[in-house]
DNA sequence: TATGAATGAGAGTTCATTCAT
DNA sequence: AATGAATGAACTCTCATTCAT
């Protein structure tokens, strides 16, 4: 419709319109580092680079923020991955193992990853934003998953499984990754040592493995 | 209506035998309900029936109570459970079988499941318990798997894996429910009506069928 | 009147007559040694080798304690102290030396060392204890000095002074004395090699020379 | 009768730079009054005129507090003197006389007075401050008084006495004084009626007299 | 808008005091 | 009389939140 005006060169890379991104981004990291109470708000503010009195410029309270934190880095990502797998061609097998990378490409290894054990950590002080997260998050991946089995179901591909409980097995291993990134010293034997792709591989492996159609 | 019954003056209980005990199980449900920062001592206090000066008279600290509950609930399960493993006859397939619900059974079911879930919350906030619980429960568990998995890829039962990842295999599916129970609203698909059970043989099914030698 | 019921031996040493008097005496030593805020009514029972409930059968709070331990450690010592001086043959100044030793052999050198100090830190906390104190120690102690100095002067062997201001020639020395025994580490030139004798002789003959009357 | 005035909402002063010197005069006050254990911190923000939570902005903690009003009351203070005396010209006696008058125009008479008996008081309690105290204040005083002696007794002015034992014959007095400041009740005898000035004359008097050469 | 000094409710901890045994 | 487990008020210190500038 209208033209493009002419972008005015970006000023010192940090305009007022970046602010709340900003803090976001702070806020992000310091509760994945250290969950919710530990984290101080003068702390998030401080690498932000601004002062704690303009975070409550943005955000009313703390618990907003992290509400904020939550939604912002979950919004409506499944949308574009569920067209992807959708307009997909290729077995059931090449979609889970596609799955398995996207994620790792999209969340696992992005700051987005942590937030699961955030999630985990909080929910039961945060009941709202829990039921947030299960509905943005939760349910729609588990439903691309359920349809992925179920398509492989169908045609033959895979064995004839519960999909309500087959679709954990998809889930907790991207679950247990999200955690270790978090944790590391807890789960992981090797710590220095770990290699999240051949995790991955692994899994996938092991899961489509276990998915053939048995001989009677 | 009715003249309210005059109170019995509060009972002073003298059960200085029970009273850690029954401060450390309030503590642990408490933890897991709210996480370590969100409770308050007061609270696991008056939950165990005493006041806030009673629990510091048998924990110096809040921190202390913490490694306390740790150690309670997770000392001295393993020793006993890897005697079990160690003299079980059997396939390597019917180990793995046991070994899930053997968990189930002695920890999954029990007041220590949520315990896997606090220290992954906590684990920044406390380096030394989460050294403790890596060394005393993850790192034990893990070599208990590794063992049943060598065993297995010996005796021609399992197709050769990586160790190091195999080991997850396991490890992934126990978490999730670990940190199912605690906050099942957040992973589970239908809340009310989750079978602890078939989650597990789904898990151990899929599994094994994946581990089989394949044709070359 | 009755004649004395034979003594039955004494066993173990400790009746409990002598409760209150080994309460008062671990009381003592502590307010002196720390305060009377930094001493726990706890420490000064397990001194006396009693539980913390029996020092509240003797006394009714810390506070009466407390000035329990002022009342006993400065009972009418002043009685015998002013017939010991009022029968005394001999020079003012050798009444004057006299009552610097005296004061060393029965407060300087004892227990009662200290409680000086004790009143010093606490007479804003414990006004009454304070007038105690004052009424029972400090006025009667300077009425002596007065009196030897009254006498001193009237017979020609001092000069004419101040009598209300002379008082504190004598009780500077005493006082700081007390003080130092308390907490040698600030005053004391060399706390490891100071000698008390010779810090009054010092003042005694200092005193003494000055009070000499003069050439006009 | 009247209606009272609608208060006017409290001034949220901002002076950061005059905060942690009113901070400082109302803890030395009330540490003089009450002690250190009675002394709370509320109290002394609220002399301030500031709430609980400004004074941590200052200071980290009550101890630290208790440090810096020694420091901010003690040093610099001694130089000063120190200077003044090395290039004092007249007699010994003049110089002491000089010296008490100085000590009370500096010390005696102004807020640092009863910092003696706080140190004395809390000394136990706080060895590292009482170090401080002794090294910063102790020592050069001592130092001072022992120069002037030596050169008296070099000069002939004043007998030869013990040098480390006639040092208290100055210090005796000054801190009797400092000590019935703070708590005049307990060693004056007529409270309402006391000069120090009179006081010092008596003590600089008689110990003058004391000093000079004898006869042999 | 942005600041940061100031606030005050709330948490952990201590310890004088109570009271069932 | 004696105990010591239990209490709870009081204290120090923290930090989310406010507001004058």
């Amino acid at each position: 419709m209208s033209s493009i005006p002419p972008q005015p060169p970006v000023k010192r890379g940090r305009r007022k319109q970046a602010r709340p991104g900003e803090l976001l981004e702070a806020a992000l990291d310091l509760f994945v580092e250290k969950g919710y109470a530990a984290t101080r708000v003068e702390e998030v503010a401080a690498r932000a680079g601004v002062s704690k009195g303009t975070l409550f410029l943005y955000f009313p309270s703390k618990e907003e923020l992290f509400k904020a934190v939550v939604r912002e880095n979950i919004s409506g990502r499944f949308g574009e991955w569920e067209q992807t797998l959708a307009s997909f061609t290729g077995t059931c097998s090449e979609m889970i193992e596609y799955a398995f990378s996207a994620w790792w490409e999209r969340i696992g290894s992005t700051k987005a990853n942590g937030l699961g054990k955030l999630m985990v950590s909080e929910a039961n002080n945060f009941p709202e934003i829990a039921q947030f997260y299960r509905t943005e998050v939760v349910l729609p991946g588990q439903e691309l998953i359920r349809r992925i089995f179920r398509r492989g179901i169908e045609s033959g591909e895979f064995r004839d499984i519960d999909l309500e409980y087959a679709i954990y097995l998809v889930q907790a291993p991207l679950m247990q990754l999200d955690l270790m990134n978090s944790s590391r010293v807890i789960c992981v034997v090797n710590p220095d040592n770990f290699d999240p792709h051949k995790y991955l591989k692994m899994h996938a492996d092991n899961l489509l493995a276990g998915l053939r159609p048995r001989a009677a």
